[in-house]
DNA sequence: ACGGTATTTATACAGTTGTATAACAATACC
DNA sequence: GGTATTGTTATACAACTGTATAAATACCGT
């Protein structure tokens, strides 16, 4: 009458902590950070809830590594996107930002992360370092993008103008990048960049 | 040794629920809406967690009640606020739309807000409701109002036109809305309208 | 002044949650 | 093939959460 004790495969460290933080990212879209228990998060991953205790040492440390994948990759795969269209510096900047305000970048369960994550990025310092961290990451590299554009236009800034530069681009795509996620019916197809 | 009994004093049935979705508000801004305990805001109302059941048949209701509170109350703000300037039809219609991208409609809290609650719309049909409600009358003044400015310029509109105008208003209107409040510090004063 | 009412508090309870630990078994290694 | 390693499961536990109910007391009408 006991139950059977479940079959499993042993995969490698990397390939479940990989599993592990899709499943949380899944389901903190659909649920928000307190709404993803363990128990759920380890069964979305086909797996039982102690072994996401054997790879991260608590909950809240699973939810800072999905936070970070997340940020991470998005800037990741808009860099990728923009590199498509190598040529002019000015070309590759307009890259970026497009590659910013199109799909799969703009997506609606990256905004609904968003806004999960919101709260606790609001209260937890350590998921504070990591949104300051991706954030400055993203600006930088639209601040070297824009610095090249510039001086590819024989009208190259000091760094204090091309930093506020920097910060007021990202500012913008950042919006149009929440507005486009946000309200995904409210735009036509390229009309976002 | 047994615990003294606390005081207390009773209130209107009207006031106790209006304190008891102000401390809901204040709470779900901060810590989201499974992170707002009945204890916590109960707490935070000044009363204890029993009142709760007493006024609201659940902790959904509560918060239910909360959401609608919150929507009518920014619409209600933005219409309060662009009354002031009466006169023209255009004028009336430019005050709307001014005051809804303008503190204090345009505030970190409400977005948060926003956010909190994303999760609980996209899951509870009832949630799904208010959210359609409040936006289907915010967006009907709208229309009324650009459906009066167009008038009074001597060029009408056809119903059909006037929904779509009001639809797309009211996307770029709650857009920048999103931003301004997610982005304090990215906007001079009235550069957001 | 005083009893009745119903607002408010206090307490209890079952289900859930994150965490901790022991038991088991899939795989690598010899 | 047998065995050690450790990835994985199963189980336990205390704290917390929403809900339910009984007891108490502030206040209104008389």
């Amino acid at each position: 009458m006991s139950h059977d004790r479940r079959k499993f495969s042993r995969e490698t460290a990397d390939a479940r902590k990989a599993a592990l933080i899709e499943a949380t990212l899944e389901l903190v879209a659909e649920k928000g950070v307190r709404g993803s228990t363990v128990r759920a998060i380890a069964e979305r991953a086909g797996v039982t809830q102690g072994l996401i205790r054997h790879y991260f040492s608590s909950k809240e440390e699973l939810i800072t590594a999905a936070y970070e994948r997340h940020m991470t990759c998005l800037t990741e795969l808009t860099a990728t996107l923009s590199e498509v269209n190598g040529g002019s510096a000015l070309a590759r900047l307009a890259g970026f930002v497009v590659a910013s305000l199109t799909p799969p970048v703009v997506d609606a369960r990256s905004v609904a992360l968003w806004a999960s994550f919101l709260t606790t990025v609001q209260q937890d310092p350590e998921m504070r370092r990591i949104h300051a961290q991706t954030y400055a990451d993203f600006r930088g590299r639209l601040e070297t993008l824009i610095s090249a554009a510039l001086e590819e236009a024989g009208t190259p800034a000091a760094p204090a103008q091309l930093r506020q530069l920097a910060i007021a681009s990202n500012a913008v795509v950042d919006g149009l990048w929440l507005e486009g996620g946000a309200l995904p019916e409210a735009f036509d197809p390229g009309e976002l960049p």
